[in-house]
DNA sequence: AACACTGTACTGGTCAGACGGTTTTTGGCC
DNA sequence: GGCCAAAAACCGTCTGACCAGTACAGTGTT
């Protein structure tokens, strides 16, 4: 249902994400929808908490398969953007329509962020400027793939990225030079 | 009456903007709005057209201001985003309302963008994944302040802009090291 | 008998846009 | 300068569409 529902925000906008349209493309009825998400807020709230789950568990598996001890995070953070994993099944699609809709709450997605901000700056082993560097970069790149705006080439994204780790390994126990 | 709108979007969320609403904030009746703009959408599409016009006069000025010959675009791009000049009178409004509204249109914001990223690389005399940098770092700061997700703080973000900076004016004429 | 739905019908509220009317401004003419 | 018609700017109400949420009687499954 909650993939219905990514789907709806993908093809038809936010503005077209009902009840009726989640329930068509859900293969269910409205009644059985409402069955689970008594109110449209809810659906929407567990669509945000779906996407940062999913979110946040794949910057973990990263983050261990990078393999390093520093700058671990820093990395899959910058992975997860670089590469286009992100966007597919459902991507931004509970943060926009959490952020665009009125019963929206954006605090979760608030709390997530400044938890991932948190582990780079201070748990990831590199200077502070540079872990926010790849956070802001990532950002960056992600709002770019939300909303189409001139999104750069998958080789000037690694290029990006190489930049960014280049920088951190080079910065490593010294602050920036 | 595009004052009004932004502040609308600012205060009641994208959901909040009707035209009801934004003839109130005018201090206009709904018929005298649509008078001007004919439908919501030709408003939607003015409030996105005057922020892109905007933002591109602040950063022409910036650029002119920074007295650089190389970069000069590159540190008004991050300028902008640093201080918070940004947000103010309208802010993303415009962007934000034509992304969520089906009736928005993002293409004018995406030429707009695709514009500011070719005189970044081709224009502004910089190693050009370096003006890449910037671009992404200021867009990300960008959207940062839009959801308000954990944004840095002023000494954050300033630290940050000189670190890429520095590394713009390092890099200068040669590729990256 | 509880659960997980389906299908239909309905309510109440909201909102974009249409429309007919009214005021204000403009420009031409005496 | 005064007058006047026409155009432009603006008003307020009405309507039709859409949509969240309700209600409920039925169906199949466990």
């Amino acid at each position: 249902m909650l993939d219905a529902a990514a789907e709806v925000v993908r093809t038809d906008g936010v503005s077209g994400l009902t009840l009726d349209r989640v329930a068509e493309v859900a293969g269910v009825s409205k009644g059985g929808l409402l069955y689970h998400y008594g109110t449209k807020r809810e659906l929407v709230l567990a669509m945000l908490d779906r996407t940062l789950t999913d979110a946040d568990e794949t910057l973990d598996r990263l983050a261990d398969e990078s393999g390093r001890t520093d700058g671990a995070f820093a990395h899959a953070y910058l992975e997860y953007v670089t590469s286009g994993m992100h966007g597919e099944d459902d991507g931004a699609a509970g943060i926009f329509a959490a952020a665009a809709l009125e019963e929206g709450d954006l605090s979760p997605a608030q709390a997530q962020f400044a938890r991932w901000q948190e582990r780079l700056l201070d748990d990831d082993g590199i200077d502070p400027t540079h872990a926010l560097l790849a956070r802001v970069v990532g950002d960056g790149l992600w709002l770019i793939d939300l909303f189409g705006l001139a999104p750069p080439s998958p080789d000037q994204r690694e290029q990006l990225a190489d930049l960014v780790m280049d920088l951190i390994e080079r910065g490593m126990g010294s602050s920036l030079t």
